[in-house]
DNA sequence: GTGAAAGCGCTAACAT
DNA sequence: ATGTTAGCGCTTTCAC
């Protein structure tokens, strides 16, 4: 049997609301009652049972942050990001995997977790578009996160997808590469992080008047190590020649990276690589990787910002808000001639 | 205003308890009974407040995992293994870091948080032996994982340290390695994985029979990628002679290897590398490394087991129990000769 | 400024 | 096999 409010209340001799307004720091309360009362919370060693609490305040202090993976170290960062954003607002955060996958993506949305959470950022990989319906009657407060839902019913925070990915191959064609390859595409995506990033790509193109070459376009599956692998294998193997390499996130830029070096190409003399995220192993390959760095906590900390004002305003139902954060351009060895 | 068990009990037509009943899955209920409940369920699209169930029942079905660092890769494959372990058993998982600072995983032990979870798998850093009785105190169930702690007041589930680090140095003397670092000690550790890792370090090479020498053992900070790094330039402005490495950890490998190749030094030809870990990566760096796989799922399984027959029997308490898993040698480029 | 009472939604006894 | 009753520990009216 633990310590209760009332145990507290009995020593200091004084009513259960009254150590209520103690622990909760309510303004108006005697220095020398709220003393009593403080010590003693002190010598009983009391701790709020915060499942009382949260039953009957209808709020928990908890959120959960669904993600695709953790072993993927964009989200692994990301969710150490929103983890530290948290804390520093007094919120606990329950992660959960949906492995990307679109089942297991909508059934964590109404699955009973999410009973037990004021609110929840959710960073879909499956989903698209056409699911933006099925967050309609979602009734806890949620902040989208990533690309796949643009003007859903929710709050969303992301980058500057097309911007990150436009600057990356300006960076590439500044230090003279014209022959750059696009590693990540996604057939068909116009929406998405894929779809948007090769947009940049594009676009960057165009202004420098270079013309746009679909063999230069490498389109894969997942956006894992092994898949950048796999395409710049399939790339050498067409015999297309190149001189660069915009990978649309840098586990695929390492494995390509990896797969150039034993075909004893030479980084960057012969090909230039930058990618998108700015995960920490960039810092330490050989060479270091330029990338985008998309300004993960920024993101994080805006989530939690929007999140906590729908959670401590459930009356009034603000439209939607969309936050790009700023990206920025890092180069380090792998761009650097 | 959300869907209660009373709602539903209403609709159909049966008391509170059996709506409870057919929601916990209660044996003996009468099919008919259980179909008009389940539809009145569906219609409504009712949902348990884990909240009061919570309450009500002294078991929220969450459980805390406490670790240093998500950014490191090895915690964050063994918080993907401990939640999909979770999963399977119905439990959600808050993280929490403690960023391996000691007042910080002090304060996180007594931290109210503590209030609403079941259960904590806790992975400390930086306390050790001396603080073991400062567990003493914790009424929540716990298990400990990692090196940091033996002989605690809790179950304890953790890798055969000496045992893996001794493997590895004997596979490197396998391949004719005579002079071979040992990357990663803290000087006078011995309890901890630094410490017993440099004990199978130094049991391999007495049965060899190669003579142990200082100049070998590079002691560092902490175990991250940038350590394994100045590390190893430390050890080439030595001048001393090697031709192997055992790094204490997988990120320090990676850091050491990106700076003997910057020196020239050629994987294996020159230094065979051996980490420990086997985190992602090792498969896709150049060259891949070999490492011990310290049994994360096992790990993730045999912490979650425990925890759980402690959660379920509060009353009872068996004496601590202590799991060691088994390790797996997983050889690649980086010791293929 | 503080107290008394009500009840958040659920489950565990104890009936029937 | 199902219903009734009584709280879990807290916050929130509403008094005083």
């Amino acid at each position: 049997m633990s310590i209760t409010m009332h145990d507290v209340a009995a020593l200091a001799g004084v009513s259960l609301k009254t150590v209520s307004n103690v622990v909760n720091d309510y303004p108006h309360i005697k220095p020398e009652t709220r003393q009593r009362v403080v010590d003693a919370i002190e010598t009983l060693g009391y701790r709020p049972n915060l499942t009382a609490r949260g039953l009957r305040s209808g709020r928990t202090g908890v959120i959960s942050l669904i993600i695709p993976d953790l072993r993927n170290a964009y989200f692994a960062e990301l969710a150490d990001s929103v983890m530290r954003a948290a804390d520093a607002k007094g919120l606990s955060v329950i992660i959960e995997q949906s492995g990307a996958d679109r089942a297991r993506e909508l059934e964590v949305l109404r699955g009973s977790r999410m009973q037990m959470v004021d609110g929840v950022l959710y960073s879909a990989l499956a989903l698209g578009e056409e699911d933006a319906h099925l967050l309609d009657s979602v009734t806890t407060p949620m902040v989208l996160l990533g690309e796949r839902i643009f003007h859903g019913p929710t709050d969303h925070v992301t980058m500057l997808n097309t911007e990150g990915a436009k600057a990356a191959t300006e960076h590439l064609i500044g230090i003279g590469r014209r022959r750059i390859i696009a590693l990540g595409a996604h057939e068909g995506e116009v929406i998405g992080s894929a779809g948007l990033r090769l947009e940049g790509y594009r676009q960057a193109l165009d202004e420098a008047g270079i013309p746009f070459d679909t063999r230069l376009v490498c389109e894969v599956g997942d956006w894992f190590r092994f898949e950048g692998a796999e395409g710049m294998r399939r790339i050498l193997a067409s015999g297309v020649a190149f001189d660069g390499v915009v990978a649309f996130n840098d586990s695929m830029a390492l494995g390509a990276m990896r797969v150039m070096q034993e075909a004893g190409l030479r980084i960057p003399q012969d090909v230039a690589v930058i990618g998108f995220d700015d995960i920490d192993e960039t810092r330490y390959t050989l060479p270091t990787l330029s990338t985008i760095n998309p300004g993960r906590e920024e993101i994080a900390e805006v989530a939690i910002r929007y999140l906590q004002e729908r959670i401590n305003n459930p009356g009034s139902t603000p439209p939607p808000r969309e936050h790009f954060t700023r990206f920025e351009l890092v180069q380090r060895e792998s761009t650097t001639v």
